[in-house]
DNA sequence: TATGAATGAGTTTTCATTCAT
DNA sequence: CATGAATGAAAACTCATTCAT
C-alpha cells in the first residue's frame, strides 16, 4: 500500500519532469535528462514504463484527459460564444504545458505507436474540430452569419492556440485577456465597420 | 570550372533532397537518408557542407531568400489589404516546403549555430511582424478599424500560415481561394451583420 | 556507490588497454580496439572519457605522475652523480610503457587540447631539463668537469631514454645495468686514458 | 620528351610537398593537403604514386639516398674520429627534414609495405650500426679506450641525432658546432680530470 | 526495488581512393 | 594527363535500453 502511494508519487514526478523535457528539448530531450528533472536513475524510467515511445504515450493520454474535460465543458455552454470563448481560454492555459505535443503530432514525429493506440481519444481531443463545431452552432443560433465558412473561421481560431503564436500575441496578457481580445476581432471583423 | 556545373547541379539536388527529408521526418532525417534521396554517396554531403547544421542554415537561408522577396513585395503594395492578401498567398504557398523549419524555429530545435548566424535576416523575414504593419497601415488608411489590436490581428492570421493549420483547413483549396476566405472571415468578422 | 569499485575497476582497465593500443598502434590506435582490449564495449569509453583527445589526456596525467615521483626523488639525492644514475634508471623503466607517448609529444601530434591542459604538469616532468639541473649540480660540487656545457651533456643522456635508442642498446640488459654501463661512458668518456 | 621533363618536375614537388607535410603532421597528414602544398590536385598524385603509402616508400627511399652518401663518405674517413664527427654532422644536417621518418621508423608506424620493400636498403642506412663500427674501429685503432661498450657508446651519439633531442641541445648551434660540443663531451667524458 | 554502469546498434564525420569531365 | 567532385569503408561518437549490484 505504501509502496503503491510511493510509486504512484514517481510516477507522476516522471510524467511531469518528461513532459517539461520535451516542451524545452522537443522529442529529442534523452532519458538521462527526464531521469535527472525527475530525480530518478534512468532505469527507473524503464520500471514505469517500457520505453520512450511509451512515455510519450502516457503523457499524451493525460494532455488528453487534461484537454479533454475543458473541452467538452466548453462545448456544453449553452451560447456558442461562451463556448468558443471557454473553448479558447482553456486551450490557451494549457499550450505552455502540452503544446509542443500538438506540433509533434502535427509534424509527424511522434512514433507510430503512440498514435495507433490514441487514434480514437486524439478524435475526440481533435480542438479544431471542437471549434469547428461551435461555430456550426452559433449560426444555426443566428449569432454567427449564415455564409460564413467553419473550417477557415476554425482554422483562424485554433492558429492562435500554437505555442510559437500565442507566445506571441500573448506574451503579456492572461489568458482571459488574450482570449477575449481574440474573440473580440474575430467576432466584429477587422474591416472598418 | 567546367565540373563546377555538375557539382552545382548536386549541390542544388541536395539542398532539395534535404528539405524533403527534414520536411518528412523532422530535424531527425539522417544524413544517410539524405545521401539517398539526394542520390549521392554521404561524402558529397561532406563536401557540400561542413555538418549538418551547415546544411540547415543553408536551407534556412534559402528558405528565408525564397520568402523575403514575396514579403517585402506585398509589404510595399500600396493598398494594404491587397498587402494583407498578397502576404497570406505567399506564405501558403510555401508553407509546404518551409512550414517544418518555421516549426523547428518556433520549438527551438534548431542548432544555435543556425540560428546565430541568420539572426539578421531572420529578422527580415519575420512575417507575423509583416502583418502587423500592413495591418497598421490599413489602420492609418481608414480602411481596418481604428481599435483594433494589430498584435492580435496579426496573430489570427499568421497561425492560419503554420503547416498544421494550413493543411486542415486548406487541404483542398488553391492557395488563392485559401488567401481569399480567410481574408473574408477575417474582415467581415464572424458575427452577424 | 556500491557500483563505483566496479566503475573504478573498469576505468583502469580502460586506462591499461589504451596505453597499451597506443604504445602499439600509435595514437591511430582506435576507440573499437581499445575496447576490445579492456574488454568492454565502445560506449563504455565515452561513459569514462568524453572523447578520445581526454583519454589521452588522462594518460599523460598518469604518465606524468609516474614519472615525476621517481623524477624527484632522482633529483633529491645529494649525490648529483647518484641522481643521474637514479634519473636513468627510472626512466629507462618506464621507457617501455610510456615511451610512445614522449614521442607523441615530441613530434607534436597530440590534440592541442592534451597539451594546454597539461602545459604546467610537463613543464615539472621534463626530464631533459633534470638532467641538466643534476649535471650543473656536479659541475658546482666539483664531481663533473667545470667546463662541460651542460645542455649537450644532458642532450648524450636523455637521448638513450627514447624508445628507439633504448630498445636497440638495451634490448638484452637489465634497467640497471643500462643505466650504469651509460654513465660509465659519459662520465669516463670515449678517448683513450 | 618535354613532358617528361613536367612530370619529373612535378614528381619532385610531390615528394617535397609530401616530405614537408609529414614533418609537421605526421603521418596523419592527409592526401589533401599534400596536393595542396604541392600546387596539384589530389588525383595527381595518385598519377604519381599508387597510393600513401608509396609515396611514403618513395620518401623513405630518396631519404636513404639523400643519407647513404654522407653515411658512406663518413665511414670511409681514414680517422674514425673524423668519421664519427662527418657521421654526426651529417645526420644533424638531414634530421630536420627526414627526423620524423626516423621516429616513424621507430614506433613502428609505417605501413608494412613501406618496411618490406626497403629492408634491405634500410639495413644500409642503419647509422646506429654505423657509429659502432666507427666506434670499433676507433678501439682497435687505440683511438677510443679498448674497454669501450660500442653498442651504449653509439647509444649515447645516435641520441642526439633523434629530432626532439637535436631541437632541444642544438637550437641555436650550427651542425657543425652541434657535432663538436656532443663530441668533446662524448670523448673527454664528463667526469672531472 | 532503485541505481547507474555497461551495452551496442545507429549516427555523424573523415579521408584514401576512384573516375567523369 | 590534370582536375577536383564523388565514393564508401572505417572511425568517432550518441543514446535508448539492459542488467548486475
Amino acid at each position: 500500500m505504501v509502496l503503491r502511494v510511493d510509486a504512484r508519487a514517481n510516477h507522476a514526478r516522471i510524467v511531469a519532469a518528461a513532459t517539461d523535457a520535451f516542451a524545452e528539448k522537443g522529442l529529442a530531450a534523452d532519458m538521462k535528462e527526464i531521469a535527472e528533472r525527475a530525480g530518478v536513475a534512468v532505469g527507473t524510467l524503464y520500471r514505469h514504463f517500457p520505453g520512450k515511445a511509451e512515455m510519450l504515450t502516457a503523457i499524451l493520454r493525460e494532455a488528453i484527459a487534461v484537454s479533454l474535460a475543458g473541452e467538452e465543458a466548453a462545448e456544453q455552454r449553452v451560447d456558442p460564444i461562451d463556448g468558443l470563448r471557454a473553448l479558447l481560454l482553456h486551450e490557451y492555459t494549457i499550450t505552455g504545458r502540452y503544446g509542443w505535443l500538438q506540433e509533434a503530432i502535427a509534424s509527424g514525429q511522434l512514433p507510430p505507436a503512440c498514435l495507433e493506440e490514441l487514434r480514437a481519444e486524439r478524435q475526440k481531443h481533435d480542438f479544431a474540430g471542437r471549434f469547428e463545431r461551435l461555430l456550426r452552432r452559433g449560426m444555426q443560433d443566428g449569432r454567427l452569419r449564415p455564409d460564413l465558412d467553419p473550417g477557415v473561421a476554425a482554422a483562424l481560431l485554433s492558429g492562435t492556440v500554437l505555442p510559437w503564436v500565442f507566445k506571441r500575441f500573448a506574451a503579456e496578457r492572461s489568458a482571459e485577456a488574450a482570449a477575449d481580445a481574440v474573440l473580440a476581432v474575430f467576432l466584429g471583423g477587422a474591416a472598418r465597420g
